[in-house]
DNA sequence: CATATTTAAGAGTATTTAATCTTAATTAAG
DNA sequence: CTTAATTAAGATTAAATACTCTTAAATATG
């Protein structure tokens, strides 16, 4: 059961190596941030660039330059992330598909299946980055490979 | 949120097509099936080459042959389909993979990561393709495109 | 035995996702 | 003003997934 793409995780992991291991300038280099987690430079840059048009992350060129998040870590929900990642319509997703399903008439496994989505929107959006970022730096979990 | 894969969803449609309306002959034919529902009928018939060889169906070719399933529907759960048609080990999977992650130091999202598997593996243990065939009938949920 | 029906097996194609590469634009610093 | 550092943008390639096609094997029936 994938729930993420590699778009989703490797976006993830390196947002949370911003947010745990804050830089003392201004903005953190995506290179910084590839080299320290073993990423593709461009594949993390090509995420970022999505994160910083949905307004999770600003950026800025030239020297000194980098990423850096576009709110506090307080205020940024892991749902913004994981829809900004993975798409809107991430918790509208069917289980089965049928074709002519309705509200009207169910598929027998449409009620658990919607328990279990609504189980996890709630999680996600009460837990914020910097609860996150927090326990990875407390944990010492490593993100690196 | 995808949970299922292609293969999944027009597995255990066909499947629950099978279960929902039990041909009067032993074997109903993939054909019909396929037909029935709007499916592809080569991409159904490697499905269920799957699931015979996993011992979910029992095949017989020739005049008259198709599928048929190879233990009673009270006994086949929903999670062997699933396992048959996405891996054994589609519980098993992380939600974000950091490479040395280990349960000594698991990451901020394992525990709750692990509640909706252990949620999803118990009512997927517990709902058999009967029931859900049943509901389907009783329901009149449409399977067909 | 000949033929039609059906699944088995696997090759082949198309689409989507993942990852890489190239070039441009922006900016700081000498 | 020149150069180096950095992100932006998009083209290109690679790999995985989804689907289609062809041929073979099994079996019932006339
Ligand atoms: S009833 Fe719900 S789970 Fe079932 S096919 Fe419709 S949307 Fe999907
Ligand atoms: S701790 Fe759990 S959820 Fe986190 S990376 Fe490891 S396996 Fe995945």
């Amino acid at each position: 059961m994938k729930a993420l793409s590699q778009v989703g995780k490797y976006g993830l992991r390196a947002l949370l190596y911003l947010v745990a291991y804050p830089p003392k300038n201004q903005y953190l280099s995506i290179r910084e941030i590839s080299d320290e987690l073993g990423l593709s430079f461009h594949f993390v840059t090509k995420i970022f660039r999505e994160l910083t048009e949905k307004g999770i992350l600003i950026s800025y060129r030239g020297p000194s330059g980098g990423i850096a998040l576009a709110k506090p870590a307080e205020e940024i929900m892991l749902i913004d992330v994981i829809k900004a990642l993975e798409g809107e319509d991430y918790f509208d997703k069917c289980l089965i598909g049928l074709p002519h399903c309705g509200t009207a008439k169910p598929c027998p496994v449409h009620e658990f299946w919607k328990e279990v989505k609504t189980k996890m929107q709630k999680n996600f959006s009460e837990t914020s980055l910097a609860l996150l970022g927090e326990k990875i730096r407390t944990m010492e979990v490593r993100l690196d490979d």
